[in-house]
RNA sequence: GCGUCCGUAGCUCAGCUGGAUAGAGCACCCGCCUUCUAAGCGGGUGGUCGCAGGUUCGAAUCCUGCCGGACGCGCCA
């Protein structure tokens, strides 16, 4: 059940009995203050243009149009026309028992689409390191969150697996190889690697010709430049494989869909451009022309698919992905989660493939963009040059942290107990300081604030869970035999009961926008809401009736299973104890 | 030069498909533990929403111009 859906759709019925044009605008929010109800409709004042009356006049015959006798409490004009919607509790408590019985707790699926989602993609030349961390868990977040919603998702682990610093790569593992070095050992830091084999492409003589060497061997299929890739292929994604699994994200081999596997797909893919006219030859290269982007004095933007010299490029391998994407795997929408810098380039690669036909008018391209990590300075975590946070180390730290704090407090824990905890709270609290940001802009990197157990922070909610779920564990209730009817007394019950009733909402607005941070701003209201209730209304204590008790478990049954449900879709794990 | 994104409390961030008195957390101040986990709860101080215009009954939100910042703009990805 979605309440605001269940309203907006009484409103619109009501606007038309009203003789409303059809289509007229009809907001509705939730309201701002609890006085003024739960929701509100702003309708009226817009159509006192439209209809030519008072907005007020408008909002009264709305009022007494709208069919919400079984869903609402009152219905009360205020303002220039705002209509208040206080809504029945009875009728809240119908809808929570129905959310408590349900295993997906009230959630209606969307109508079911393919969506492609390209996240992750890290370079497998190097190590994956902290500018890796928000696509990987801002993709897994809303690939969980589609999936949830009813969804056939697609996850495309575009990894870097090709390219021209592969040549010196392989020259130098070659040559430790050759020297008896095992390819796991010499490959055992990719960072140190790397390294070593750039100092050499640099400095020694003859190496970086050899590098060039490989590139051109590798790229025409020599068996021996292959199985050097494949080894080196296959241990750095055991790399990526490990942070993957630190992080709880559910990327598995099956996902990976590398540049490589595009390249016998390049050559078709630039002569399509060219006999259907859009790419054209410039200075020895390939290039499309993006009259759409020009400038002011009508120069077009330059995309080019081919270099002078006949190698390929990002963009080349980006219109193979979109080809394979809408045409084989038939996407109805294509998520790409890459950091902001590269929005042009998205730009300019929809603009061609929508020109070439690989992509339809119904198919969407969504290039979603993130900020930047930033240090306490406000500068970079990472230069390109410069130092490197690792990923593994960067978690390693955060595990290590949790450690300390935990120290500082008296539990009973077990040595083995508290490890583990620890690295719950530790991976979690990283995760959940990233994905609680509007992605769109750079964040600053702050060990204390999201490890501080206090606010919009991962370990707040996972106390509240743990609270939750422990009061509901404690009343002996089973989640499949318990029921009871839910009565809404105190205004914490109240606020509690319709936040929960607004996970869907949540979960609307992140699959729309593919913006995480609404379903960790949503659990943290409802942790909030919860904190609140747990002090104000006991369960356990003398006075609290029969009836009470049982309403307000169900109320902390549900808010266990819907934290935990959204922790989930974040790649979260929740804790029995804490 | 052109383009994209951004500028909200001392700090970190929500709110931006226009709606009532702009919200959280941290920090600071004041309260609440003889057991449903105080890693918590309640209350308070703190704002020319970068600046200036415009559209509108109504603007943090939309438009224009400035100022300030980040990032891009033909053979890296």
């Amino acid at each position: 059940m979605n309440l605001h859906t269940v309203l907006l759709d009484r409103f619109k019925a009501a606007l038309i009995n009203i003789g409303a044009p059809e289509n007229s605008p009809a907001p509705l929010a939730k309201s701002t203050r609890a006085e003024f109800g739960e929701y509100q409709f702003n309708g009226a004042m817009a159509l006192a243009k439209i209809l030519k009356q008072k907005p007020r006049d408008i909002a009264e015959k709305i009022v007494a149009a709208v069919e919400l006798d079984d869903i609402a409490e009152k219905l009360e004009v205020a303002g220039p026309g705002f209509i208040n919607i206080h809504l029945k509790s009875q009728w809240l408590g119908e809808q929570l028992l129905e959310a408590y019985n349900d295993e997906r707790l009230g959630v209606e699926k969307q109508q079911s689409q393919t969506i492609v989602v390209d996240y992750s993609s890290p370079n497998l030349a190097k190590e994956m390191h902290v500018g890796h961390l928000r696509s990987t868990i801002i993709g897994d977040a809303v690939v969980k969150a589609l999936e949830f919603m009813g969804h056939n998702v697609i996850r495309q682990n575009h990894m870097g697996d090709w390219g021209t610093q592969f040549g010196m790569l392989l020259a130098h593992l070659s040559d430790k190889i050759a020297s008896n070095q095992v390819a796991e050992t010499a490959l055992s830091d990719l960072e140190d690697f790397y390294r070593e084999a750039k100092v050499r492409f640099d400095e020694e003589d003859g190496f970086a010709d050899r590098a060039r060497q490989y590139v051109v061997k590798l790229q025409g299929g020599d068996a021996h430049c292959l199985s050097l890739w494949q080894d080196f292929i296959d241990i750095s994604i055991k790399h990526s494989e490990e942070v993957y699994k630190k992080l709880n994200v559910s990327l598995t081999r099956k996902d990976i869909m590398g540049e490589s596997a595009y390249n016998d797909d390049l050559l078709p893919t630039v002569n399509e451009l060219v006999q259907k006219g859009i790419a054209v030859e410039d200075q020895g290269a390939l290039v499309v022309f993006i009259q759409e982007l020009a400038n002011k004095d009508g120069e077009p933007a330059v995309y080019i698919i081919q270099k002078s010299g006949g190698g390929y490029l990002y963009s080349t391998t980006d219109q193979a992905a979109i080809r394979y994407r809408c045409q084989k795997l038939g996407a109805d929408r294509t998520l790409i989660f890459t950091d902001a810098r590269q929005a042009l380039h998205f730009k300019q690669t929809e603009i061609v493939a929508r020109k070439a036909g690989f992509i339809s008018e119904q198919q969407s391209y969504e290039h979603c963009p993130f900020g930047m990590m930033l240090g306490q300075d406000g500068k970079p975590f990472k230069t390109r040059s410069g130092s490197t946070v690792k990923l593994a180390d960067l978690l390693d730290e955060a595990v290590e942290r949790a450690e300390k704090l935990m120290a500082d407090r008296k539990s009973d824990f077990s040595e083995a107990e508290r490890q583990q905890v620890a690295e719950k709270i530790g991976i979690s609290a990283v995760k959940y300081a990233d994905l609680s940001k509007n992605r769109t802009t750079d964040y600053i990197f702050n060990w204390d604030s999201m490890l501080s157990f206090e606010g919009n922070t991962a370990p707040y909610i996972q106390y509240a869970y743990t609270r939750a779920n422990k009061i509901f564990k404690d009343a002996g209730a089973n989640s499949d035999s318990f029921t009871a009817s839910i009565e809404l007394q105190s205004p914490q019950e109240r606020v509690l009961a319709v936040k929960l009733l607004q996970y869907v909402e949540a979960l609307n607005l992140l699959t729309a926008e593919a913006t995480p941070h609404v379903l960790c701003s949503y659990l943290y209201e409802l942790a909030s809401s919860f904190m609140s209730f747990y002090e104000a209304c006991p369960i356990f204590k003398a006075g609290v009736s029969n009836e009470q008790k049982n309403s307000r478990i169900t109320l902390t049954g549900l808010t266990a299973k819907t934290i935990k449900s959204g922790l989930e879709l974040l790649g979260i794990s929740t804790l029995e104890k804490m």
